[in-house]
RNA sequence: GGGAGCAUAGCUCAGCUGGUUUAGAGCAUCUGCCUUACAAGCAGAGGGUCCGCGGUUCGAACCCGUGUGCUCCCA
């Protein structure tokens, strides 16, 4: 095969998906090698690939694919999340593109639309995952609404209901009235708002509502809820309303008469000290109502315009009301004031609309119960969070829970297993044929057994199906023992978004330990938010994500999965920078070209014995990829994956490439020995092992092209050897020849001369092993004809110092002394500031006595290290 | 209003239970190189009041207090 200049990602991608999944890696069957599972967060089936997918998917593949290369048997399962609301709107939308009206049509006619649509474009991010590269299970692939799902959700309402927790009550709900929907309090998104507050007079009057002169004066932000107050309140407390005790007021507009009551929940602060209460619309409202008997008067519809019970403005928005009922108040007298005021107010999460609190008839699911295991699993570390700092968060909520509202206004999901008599009596069941078992053994039946029961209309919340997912996708509810979830389950990791920490997360805790008695995973991480370079969050509606396939067709998956690793400390946001892009793609190429040297030298292998310095040079090399492995095994288990990809891209860029591939590239017209080829491919095929997980795409292409290999033979499998410990003495002399070369490649710079001028090189130094040794690599590497060892100081030439080496440049040019003193005296100036500061620790007594005995060894050798250093130094610029 | 977190080079971040230096990396910047794998590159360099103030300690980027600024979650 014919190597191109660079690397080629659209070929190799769908090359190497393809080829993976042909051989079945990405299938897991249990068997007895230990498990390591993800189940992933399943999108949205109405979702496209955005950034946080990225993120997210990037990060269980890299985790999967380590995990298989230390021999575990992975299983990733992917799947997708009904998403109710955002999938009801959806098909609205289609629908009424078409002109068809959503009310028109039946359930099922209506349903028949939603799974068409399903079909069609429900499958599209699940592709687009490929694209990515994922390590998924496919043959699993799982759907909230499958029929075997859809049944184990049944079965989990109707199981909570008749242990009594679940049960059907009116409360106050958040109402989107957009959608047409009950909101649970995590769906809810406040923002500060600018808004008026509205001071109005009421009209003091007695029980009957004859005014009997004066009036109070409210402040209310919400004119138009006007017509549904059924009383205003003062604090007991308050001078200026203590003689209204008993007393009445009229309702503006409707002059209807309204208790005045007296609660110590008021702020006497706020507004006027009176507070108009309309139960049917403020849940604070609603509780005072219910604590002082007030009757509750509902003014608004569900798609919020005024209710007939209103009275006034009936059929017309809330919003235009709020317009209009100010304007009616100026008219009528009752108007005071109004100021700027601002206040948080709540929209829908789904559809921007501001929130209603609304009274509604809903299912509840209690959860105190649910929520004590699953606060405790985490609490004691059975299930570890990271970053830790989520642990205060889960707590904080487990803490103060409030029952679930479980059900939606919406016809696509599972729909709620209640069935009604004409009575309005209750039969819950798994099935219509359960509940018809109840009815007939009821008083109702005996009565009126040609009774045809009713069903709920309303479907349940998508996370009433999603908390059960790391369960289901492994058949819980057709066999709670069957051997997949026996194996699988708990899973190893979770990666999500603290986002969904209380929607999804606890509760999948929840419903792991009701109905298995155990965890769903051993570990969560956090991603973080993935931002822009301003720091905004990456949203639909600021249109500030870029297009991911696009990035992927133009830059490789490869240099996309590095962009966003690279750029995500464990835990952290992500700010999202297109200039990694560059770095990424780069990395590619840099690898690219790596496999091209190598390949060119492959012609060039001689049987000869290796030379000393290739045979040095390898061990180092190895050693180094040793001492890695170990970082990287450290950083992986805390989820440091960007300081474990920030470790590689120095380690095959900066040690294997400009390093090692330098020192054991044969000179032009000379050969390699095959020993030292071998074990440079070698050593290349441990490092693109190690980076395979973030960067799967490159690494197997260059694998594939390095030599020929059997069938079978795939990077992707290849078992990744154990960790050793690094051979000590080999990095160290590494470090130090690196030093050398450096230190004089600087001073050549530093001294003007040219790559290409010959220099000579004198050592005088307490230890000239390495020096004489590796003779070979410093004169290659620093463009160097000779290398002297010396006990003498060389005059006229330029003098550097290393730890305690001197060391002397003799060029073809006259040296200038003043830059050398310059610098000499720097270093020097330097040093002595240093060693100030260690003398000052040595000399102060409490140091010695309190401090520990290493502690002050290691002082007292920087001590003796500094001294004999600034002695060199200083002989050397005593010859200048 | 309640809670959590953050502040280190121009940018993004490391810096573990306080002691390997007068604080590191990548990107960006600057200088010199078209050296036959790579200019998508090579060889070098510069760059910091560790947010301010106070305290604990022999010793503080790190611990405590406080102020300032920012972010997130909850109500």
């Amino acid at each position: 095969m014919e190597i191109g200049k660079n690397f080629d990602h659209t070929s190799a991608e769908q090359r190497w998906y393809q080829h993976w999944e042909q051989r079945g890696y990405f299938h897991s069957v249990p068997d007895e090698r230990a498990a390591y599972t993800i189940t992933m967060p399943p999108p949205n089936v109405t979702g496209v690939l955005h950034m946080g997918h990225a993120l997210n998917n990037s990060v269980q593949d890299i985790l999967i694919r380590r995990a298989k290369a230390q021999g575990y048997n992975t299983c990733w399962v992917p799947g997708t999340d009904h998403a109710s609301i955002a999938t009801e709107a959806k098909v609205v939308a289609m629908l009424r593109e078409k002109g068809i009206d959503k009310n028109a049509l039946s359930r099922e006619e209506f349903l028949s639309y939603a799974w068409e649509w399903k079909e069609k474009y429900g499958g599209i991010i699940l592709e687009q995952l490929k694209r990515l590269g994922c390590a998924l299970d496919w043959e699993r692939t799982a759907f909230t609404m499958d029929e075997a799902y859809y049944r184990a959700v049944i079965r989990v309402f109707v199981d909570l209901y008749r242990k009594g927790r679940i049960y059907r009550g009116v409360k106050m709900i958040n109402w989107d009235p957009k959608a047409k929907t009950a909101l649970s309090d995590e769906e809810v998104i406040h923002k500060a708002t600018q808004s008026k507050l509205c001071y109005v007079q009421y009209a003091l009057c007695d029980q009957q509502g004859t005014p009997t002169g004066g009036h109070i004066t409210i402040a209310t932000v919400r004119p138009e809820t006007i017509l549904g107050d059924t009383a205003v309140c003062v604090h007991p407390d308050d001078p200026r309303y203590a003689h209204l005790k008993g007393q009445y007021c009229l309702v503006p507009l409707i002059n209807r008469p309204i208790p005045i009551i007296f609660d110590n929940y008021i702020d006497l602060e706020f507004g006027t000290g009176a507070l108009k209460v309309t139960p049917a619309h403020d849940i604070n409202d609603y509780n005072l109502g219910l604590k002082h008997k007030l009757a509750v008067i509902d003014t608004l519809n569900e798609d919020g315009t005024l209710s007939a019970a209103a009275g006034m403005y009936v059929g017309q928005d809330r919003f235009e009301v709020r317009k209009k009922i100010v304007e009616d108040l100026k008219a009528s007298g009752n108007f005071v004031k109004e100021e700027p005021y601002a206040n948080q107010v709540g929209y829908s999460e789904r559809t921007d609309a501001v929130i209603e609190p609304r009274l509604s008839m809903q299912w509840w699911c209690k959860m105190e119960d649910l929520a004590k295991p699953a606060l405790e699993v985490v609490m004691n570390d059975k299930i570890q969070f990271h970053p830790e700092k989520f642990k205060n968060t889960y707590r904080h909520w487990m803490e103060n829970i409030r029952d679930w509202c479980v059900s939606r206004q919406l016809r696509w999901g599972q729909r709620i297993p209640a069935w009604y008599d004409t009575e309005g009596n209750m039969y819950i069941g798994e099935t219509e044929k359960d509940a018809y078992e109840q009815f007939k053994s009821s008083e109702a039946y005996r009565k009126k057994p040609e009774t045809v029961l009713q069903q709920d209309n309303d479907c349940l919340d998508t996370w009433f199906s999603s908390w059960l997912w790391p369960m289901q996708v492994f058949g819980w509810n057709e066999q709670p023992n069957n051997p997949d979830l026996s194996y699988y389950y708990p899973t190893q990791t979770l990666v999500t978004a603290p986002e969904i920490i209380f929607f999804w997360v606890a509760r999948m805790v929840m419903a792991g330990e009701e109905y298995l008695g155990d965890i769903p995973f051993e570990k969560v991480y956090f991603t973080g938010i993935v931002r822009d370079k301003q720091g905004r969050k990456m949203s639909k509606s600021l249109g500030n994500s870029p297009d991911l396939l696009a990035l992927i067709d133009e830059w490789g998956t490869d240099a996309v999965r590095f962009s966003v690793i690279i750029a995500s400390p464990a835990g952290n946001d992500l700010l999202y920078d297109e200039s990694m892009l560059l770095q990424g793609r780069n990395f590619c190429n840099k690898l690219w070209n790596a496999m091209k040297l190598l390949k060119m030298w492959e012609e060039r292998a001689s049987s000869d014995t290796p030379k000393l310095d290739e045979q040095f040079a390898v061990q180092w090399i190895n050693a180094r990829i040793d001492q890695s492995s170990e970082t990287i095994s450290k950083l992986f288990e805390s989820f440091q994956l960007s300081e474990a990809l920030k470790s590689l891209y120095s380690l095959i860029w900066d040690d294997f490439c400009s390093w090692y591939l330098e020192w054991v590239k044969p000179a032009p017209g000379t050969t390699i020995s095959r020993h030292t080829y071998d074990q440079s491919i070698a050593a290349f095929e441990r490092l693109l092992q190690l980076l395979h997980p973030f960067l799967p795409f490159v690494t197997e292409e260059i694998y594939q092209l390095l030599t020929t290999r059997e069938s079978g033979d795939d990077l992707m499998i290849l078992p990744l050897r154990p960790v050793t410990s690094p051979n000590e003495s080999l990095l160290a002399d590494g470090s130090k020849l690196q030093q050398i070369i450096t230190t004089i490649r600087d001073a050549r710079a530093k001294a003007g001369l040219k790559p290409k001028d010959p220099i000579e090189i004198w050592v005088n130094a307490p230890e000239v092993k390495l020096y004489q040794e590796r003779q070979d690599t410093i004169l290659r590497q620093t463009n160097a004809q000779a290398l002297h060892c010396t006990k003498e100081a060389l005059e006229g030439a330029i003098s550097l110092v290393l730890h305690n080496d001197k060391i002397y440049l003799k060029g073809q040019q006259e040296v200038d002394t003043a830059v050398q003193k310059e610098a000499l005296q720097k270093e020097l100036d330097y040093l002595n500031g240093f060693l100030k500061s260690v003398e000052q620790k040595l000399n102060n007594e409490k140091f010695v006595n309190n401090a520990k005995p290493e502690v002050v060894n290691l002082e007292r050798k920087k001590q003796s290290d500094t001294l004999s250093r600034i002695q060199t130094i200083a002989e050397s610029l005593a010859l200048l």
